[in-house]
DNA sequence: AATGAATGAGCATTCATTCAT
DNA sequence: CATGAATGAATGCTCATTCAT
């Protein structure tokens, strides 16, 4: 874009870099908007970053790696999704899982991005990242996961990560499932394939729903 | 044109054409055995298969076509592990669904495969090959879905197909998340970041547990 | 085309050969009028001519020995209406070379085939196709240049034959001139880019008739 | 990335590109004095000018990008000729279309290339570029026809032009039905079949002075 | 004679990554 | 630090031709 674009200031200072990150990740997030494959190229991810190619392999180490970053600060949006919820008085199991539906439900491509995550990691991405992303997500984990066991009374330690991980799980599934690429819908319909979405949010809270619900009761008969 | 060439047999009869299909597929599977992204090329595929390349195109339009068809058998092979729990005189829901992760464990790559199983459809396979995949997967799931119904009464009709769908991506969506590629294993131990994977299956059968019983529970409610 | 056909009937006398080949012609020139490039495929011409693709190089050795028989029953039907022209008494320069744009005009691929006769011969055309492609025509084009010596009188021997000669040229090598595929149409005019192709059969009348009258009067000059 | 490779001095500076789009478009002429047909690989292409396959789409959009490139400089070449032609002191018209066959005859690859280049326009090009190659030329040929018109008085406004256009339309037509690859030549002798081609520039040369006279002529009538 | 399954060389194009400037 | 020109391996797919049936 900006065509005749000088070569940009120099980012110096430590918040100078931390802010082109966070400008290449917007850039990668703009671009996952229009197609959650995650198939955008480098090229047009600088070009979108007002960057140079090189200078993306300033901040990454490899294209995985912006993926996996985007990956990692949508995860961390919806933690922070289910503490916002868990913060509010009175919350109840529901109202805290319907808070990380409605935040899927206005990311799409964070579907896509999860289902993919671990292809990510299996090439490309270095050690390093890999490991550097885990850490940041265990502790995470593990503080919901704590906090899900105080509003769930009896869960045992673990269980309350598990049900986190366990309800990502469904979602992404799910979508992987349900969800139809739009240039068949129509030609599905023409010959009369019932699609299987029938409704596909209804089906995944109810289901969310069973999983919390069985996963309180569990904790009940143990106290009990 | 490099005479002397040991051209394959000639396909010509119906059923020899289904069996090198078939064989194809083998390959295929092979191929995937090895690494479960689906990342083969055709050229690779040919080679595995003793074919030449374009013969491959006289079988599959192209070769996201193949890994749907891998996928499609995969799918039907876990139906039919379903039907065969039913049948068993006195089957619970336990049984069948365990009968499910018995099916996954041998397979692996079958989860990758169901992952991705989207973006094949999003882009390459041919609207034609698309529509009779999913033609041919619907009335399955309708049928195990009902007998899903009658298995645990009061299910509503379709709940049953759902049951099953939201188990599928519970499974799925649950090995993506918590398979950690062999490369980044002893990385992890090494940095002290325990892995996400604590007990997979274990919290599998714990989650699939709570899905179905939940399942249950609602229909006895109803009924009541 | 027509499903489940058996295998044809089978060629056996000449004339029920001769007959299977120009349906292969037939089928070519069909083709051919969808596409004047030529790019058709030899699949498709089979199909198209009902045969399978095996036997096509019964009847022709490569692809472009097709396409070059085309074309020489095409040069052969504008010779034959340069004929029909000669014969109407009274004939005229004008009147034998408008026919000659006539044919043309209802047969728009023929100048693609005419363009890319060359190439044919480069490669592919097995030498003794190429030789009886040149012997069925130098006999004719001598013989109508010999009329047109008549019907000009004064042209030198062999002068008639350029004629016709130059004339093709002209035909062939302004349409490949003037001819702007259709998709580039809107564009340039949009870009403000007038096409080259005033009035191309206006300009075509005109330069033959130089060319012609040029011709005649340099027989009235000799004769003088 | 197999390593130590010798990479080429990187074109920074715009006259460096455009020396390196020389470059290429130099290697295309060489392959294409070997072979007229444009038939080179891109692959090919690259290897003879010295540059990775890649870089040739930095310069080119597509291989049929190159060879209208090619054939917009041998266009300017000829109107540069013809332009020398016209600004000798007491040009006449014979000399002028001289001149365009004496450029045509020191690079007999260009006539296969305008006789493509419809089919370059067809597909492939980008619309882009197509019409940068026509802008390049109108102007062109409309400034030459001006000074035509001068030169042969009374021509009406835009008979200049379309004399150019006749003029080179005979002569790639004719080189087109006269040229006999070589391989042909041989074997036509021996079977007593004359080529076509008695005198090919003698020919072309009486033709184009008819065209140019009865042009010329034309205006004359007009003036009287 | 007819068929059509099999072949495999051939090719344009893409794109993540590097590194000279 | 930033740039963007250069790289070249990688790959899906086509299609004329052959030849077993």
């Amino acid at each position: 874009m900006t065509a005749g674009q000088l070569k940009r200031k120099r980012a110096r200072a430590p918040e100078a870099k931390t802010e082109r990150r966070e400008a290449i990740l917007a850039a990668a997030e703009a671009l996952l908007r229009r197609d959650p494959s995650g198939a955008f190229s480098m090229d047009a991810l600088a070009r979108h970053a007002g960057l140079a190619k090189g200078t993306l392999y300033l901040y990454f180490g490899a294209r995985e790696e912006v993926l996996l970053a985007v990956h990692e600060r949508r995860v961390h949006g919806l933690f922070d999704a289910f503490e916002a919820a868990l913060d509010i008085p009175g919350a109840d199991a529901r109202r805290v899982f319907e808070a990380g539906i409605r935040y899927h439900r206005e990311r799409p491509e964070t579907y896509a991005l999860s289902g993919n995550c671990r292809s990510y990691l299996a090439d490309h991405v270095s050690v390093e990242a890999a490991v550097k992303f885990k850490a940041s997500l265990g502790p995470r984990i593990a503080a919901l996961g704590t906090r899900l066991e105080t509003l769930l009374p009896g869960l045992a330690p673990g269980e309350g990560a598990a049900l986190l991980l366990n309800s990502h799980a469904l979602i992404i599934g799910l979508w992987q499932l349900a969800d139809t690429p739009a240039r068949l819908r129509k030609a599905m319909q023409r010959a009369g394939v019932q699609p299987l979405r029938i409704e596909f949010e209804e089906q995944l809270i109810a289901a969310l729903g069973d999983l919390w619900e069985g996963a309180a009761r569990r904790g009940a008969g143990r106290q009990a």
